[in-house]
DNA sequence: GCCGTTTTCGGCCCGACTGTTTTCAGTCG
């Protein structure tokens, strides 16, 4: 069996917080928390890295021990120094680490006091009462950990960015609202384009006497305040949203802006860097000794660590600072550089608009073409066109073209791949296409090498343009189906087609890493919407947040070109 | 457990808030 990144990097997490709870040396314990960072942020399998005899000690906080054990792990599916720790320390014990107000520190307490090993026992315990007892609780965190085990609150839930987003903006413009408010700004996960939230980090500068705090405490989606300080709260929302609100000083929003977009990595990236120059950065600017040299702008804490602006999408604590150090930063891609969006759906299969209303629709956010791309034939579910409707659609959008002059509406299909990677329509049809997206739809669980040959196979066909969503995956809902998605990468490069970076809030597929590993490899990305109403064209924001990341360009980016250089993109597919 | 352009030993990012204390530990981001 395959062992992935992310597979290590949970038993590294896992041991670092058994590790906690044994009171073992802190920055023992963070050494396994970084590994798990790195590891999570490599880009590459470990596994295959190993298979071509990198050296692993070359990693980024991976020195010889932990090199040792990720070898271990990759060769037999487990850690000896894991199996080891839960002999000392309960696995279960991870689970009450995951209760706010409970750290290692009280997890151990709880354990060697009162033997509580599960949530279960943990929420007997409270509700006896017998928690305050204990040394370092009182009554308040007691029924702190009661709520919190209730509410379930525990379970780390995360929000799409989409829907961050419908929470964040009105928010925000009702602070702005708020007497001597000068700036608000959505910074952590959210500002760097993340695919999901785990909560909403707002920093606002205001003046000494602005009631700002307590108008964000009293604001009427509040449902719980955790804290309130003069300069920090936290609170939830209605919908179990958390939202931490900083307030700092105009001459410090630059520090605080950067500090809380992080990441963690990326920040302590830069403070080290800092420090090497005899600096010491914090939320407040940047000193030397007591003197505060900058803090401002974003801008100016870079420059005093030497290096140009790092966009926010990019700050992950990996390439990123490398990068900018050799001034080799990506241009990346912005929403106006879209010029249309190639996967697009109508009435006519499981849209709910007329070709007609979405060529008016991207029309007016500025786009210049669109593809209209339906669903074929086996797709039962969502209506998919037969041959005869799909001829009755290419001779409506001739008509319709007639009547514009500024745009253009390309004919194309989202394409069924079968189980056996053959298409769902014949060539005859495909061949009379400006476009042809293939797509799975079905049969999500057959095996990697299964999945993999299928999709190789619908790239070889003859009329193929893109594939779209590749990975298949549904975010919070369903897991990518089981790909080699390098080497469909590779296929995509060799057979010279392109791939989809679909926009949809829960797909955002390709991710950041592929999408980087399609650059390497010159294969174009088509950022589109996928539109089934003219609302829909909203997504591409997020695709284009999923590019940033992903460290595309303009260039790097299909429906970025005009309309006579993408015809030409489009028909340098027909092999 | 990692790391090193003064170091192979002795450091390791840093500040706010809460609750339990009586000056601070634990937690969080």
């Amino acid at each position: 069996m395959p062992i992935h990144n992310e597979d290590i990097a949970v038993i590294f997490d896992e041991m670092a917080d058994l590790l906690d709870i044994e009171n073992a040396n802190p920055f023992r314990v963070r050494a396994y928390r970084n590994a798990a960072r790195t590891i999570r942020g490599l880009g590459h399998e470990l596994e295959q890295m190993l298979a071509n005899g990198t050296d692993l000690t070359t990693l980024q906080g991976i020195g010889t021990s932990l090199a040792a054990k990720i070898e271990e792990i990759i060769a037999s599916g487990h850690a000896e120094a894991l199996d080891k720790l839960h002999k000392e320390v309960p696995a279960s014990l991870e689970d009450l680490l995951h209760i706010p107000g409970l750290g290692p520190k009280r997890v151990r307490v709880l354990y060697q006091d009162l033997n509580i090993k599960t949530l279960k026992q943990l929420q007997h315990a409270a509700s006896s009462g017998q928690l305050r007892k204990l040394p370092g609780f009182g009554a308040k965190t007691e029924q702190r950990i009661l709520e919190s085990i209730k509410s379930q609150r525990s379970q780390d839930k995360r929000f799409l960015h989409h829907t961050a987003h419908l929470y964040a903006d009105p928010l925000v413009t009702y602070l702005e609202a708020v007497p001597g408010v000068k700036q608000v700004v959505v910074a952590g996960s959210y500002r760097r384009g993340q695919e999901t939230v785990g909560d909403l980090d707002i920093l606002v500068s205001a003046k000494d006497d602005s009631p700002v705090m307590q108008q964000f405490v009293d604001y009427d989606e509040v449902t719980e305040v955790i804290s309130k300080g003069s300069t920090r709260a936290t609170v939830f929302l209605r919908n179990g949203l958390q939202v931490d609100l900083r307030v700092v000083e105009l001459q410090s929003f630059g520090a605080a802006l950067h500090y809380f977009t992080g990441n963690k990595a990326h920040n302590i990236k830069i403070r080290k860097l800092a420090q090497q120059r005899g600096l010491k950065i914090n939320e407040y600017g940047v000193f030397r000794g007591d003197k505060r040299i900058s803090g401002k702008t974003e801008e100016s804490i870079f420059k005093a660590v030497g290096l140009p602006y790092i966009q926010a999408e990019l700050r992950n604590g990996d390439q990123e600072i490398k990068a900018a150090q050799q001034h080799k930063l990506p241009e990346l891609i912005t929403y106006g550089d879209l010029k249309g969006d190639l996967h697009v759906h109508s009435k006519a299969s499981d849209g709910h608009a007329s070709i007609e209303e979405m060529a008016r629709s991207a029309r007016k956010l500025g786009l210049k073409y669109i593809a209209i791309t339906d669903h074929s034939q086996s797709l039962k579910v969502a209506h998919g066109l037969d041959e005869a409707r799909l001829h009755k659609q290419l001779e409506a959008i001739d008509r319709l073209n007639a009547k514009f002059s500024d745009f253009k509406i390309l004919k194309g299909s989202e394409v069924d791949i079968l189980e056996d990677g053959r298409l769902d329509y014949h060539d005859s049809i495909l061949s009379q296409l400006d476009i042809v997206i293939v797509a799975v739809h079905s049969k999500f669980h057959l095996s990697r090498a299964r999945q993999t040959t299928r999709i190789l196979r619908a790239i070889e066909s003859k009329y193929i343009t893109m594939l779209a969503h590749p990975s298949g995956r549904l975010l919070g809902e369903r897991s990518a189906y089981d790909v080699d998605m390098s080497r469909v990468i590779t296929a995509a490069s060799e057979r010279g087609c392109y791939l989809e970076l679909n926009s949809q809030p829960q797909r955002l597929d390709l991710n950041d890493t592929y999408c980087q590993q399609a650059k390497q490899q010159g294969v174009l990305v088509s950022i589109n919407s996928d539109a089934h109403g003219p609302a829909d064209f909203d997504n591409l924001a997020g695709g284009i947040h999923q590019a940033r990341r992903g460290w595309l360009e303009k260039r790097d980016v299909l429906n970025s070109r005009p309309l006579g250089q993408l015809i030409k993109l489009l028909n340098a597919t027909r092999c």
